[in-house]
DNA sequence: CTGAACGCTTCACAGGCTCGAAACAGCGGC
DNA sequence: GCCGCTGTTTCGAGCCTGTGAAGCGTTCAG
């Protein structure tokens, strides 16, 4: 879009949370980018490559926003966006697993290899910490997916089906606890 | 910074989390501007004001990002925002070791070695100078999550779980007295 | 079609361990 | 002395983990 002379219609965008390019006339100073992360501007004349360039960021940055990809640190604390839970070791290890993966099958051989590198215990223990692992997970929007007699998949809930749990677990992070 | 000739020095700031404007060469193709949203370029030439508007871009992002940080200065007072404790020195300096990592775990070997230089008493001691850090850090918003197993963690209460504690103890301020 | 086998979920429980909290005592400064 | 800082002891609550067993839907053999 044009600016300042489509001044209107950024406004609009910005009440719908919808990205924006903002293409500066020659001579009029550069605008105050606004605060939602969703905005850019360049000057014109620009090369047709920049101002693509320019979308894609854009682009990506909706992307990041709509889609961020849960982190696991070395002490067992799994963050995602502002919110976070802390992980038992072994729970903690089925989650580094599931996230070399995430999105795709684990086998219930490896996700047992990754749980107890020394030997596995009894075989339902795995299933018992993917059920504790679930409750777990939840706050952060995190689903365990069972994908019968082929193994378990992590991935995000959309944002429809999320649970709104009373039953605050303890340490879970922002806003929970 | 110049780019593409510089870009050794991208990755180092990026390592660092520190914001960089990446100004473009004539001719050379526009950067893929990397996730973590501290980044932003321009090509050159570019009128300054249009360089100093992408610079104040990038530094209004880092701050809406970086939750306002709590400061140690070297008396052991703690100031966040208009609020202010003095710590005793034993906390002032477990205190310093949380705020090292601010947001993430400090294990309890490093808080030893913070809070006791000279050798640490008994193993109780920190978990009982940890729950005297709590109190007196709650009046900041500030709390300290127990990391089962693995540490404690130094955030910032969100506004909405906030104790409102009616003990008024002593050394306390409030952007006067 | 029917019933058994299988795969997974969920609960309840016990042992072991970590951490929280209070009470108490010594020390030092004002 | 009074009060705050520090360290110790002690007790109890809660967490982590593995096991047994019940429940339920699907699959498969007879």
């Amino acid at each position: 879009m044009r600016w300042p002379a489509e001044e209107g219609q950024r406004s609009d965008l910005q009440r719908a949370s919808h990205p924006r390019l903002l293409l500066l006339e020659d001579g009029v100073p550069p605008p105050v980018v606004r605060s939602d992360e969703l905005e850019d501007w360049i000057r014109l004349p620009a090369a047709e490559v920049d101002i693509q360039a320019r979308v894609d960021g854009l682009r990506r940055r909706v992307e990041a926003r709509a889609h961020p990809m849960p982190a696991l640190d070395d002490d067992g604390v799994l963050r995602l966006a502002d919110d976070w839970v802390s992980l038992p070791p072994v729970e903690a290890r089925l989650t580094a697993a599931l996230l070399d993966r995430y999105g795709a099958v684990v086998s219930r051989e490896a996700l047992g290899r990754a749980g107890w590198p020394t030997g596995a215990p009894g075989r339902n223990a795995l299933d018992v910490h993917m059920l504790r692992l679930r409750r777990r997970l939840s706050p952060l929007a995190l689903a365990i997916r069972t994908v019968r007699s082929r193994g378990y998949l992590l991935e995000r809930l959309a944002a429809a089906d999320r649970p709104v749990r009373a039953h605050p677990s303890n340490s879970v992070g922002s806003a929970g606890c």
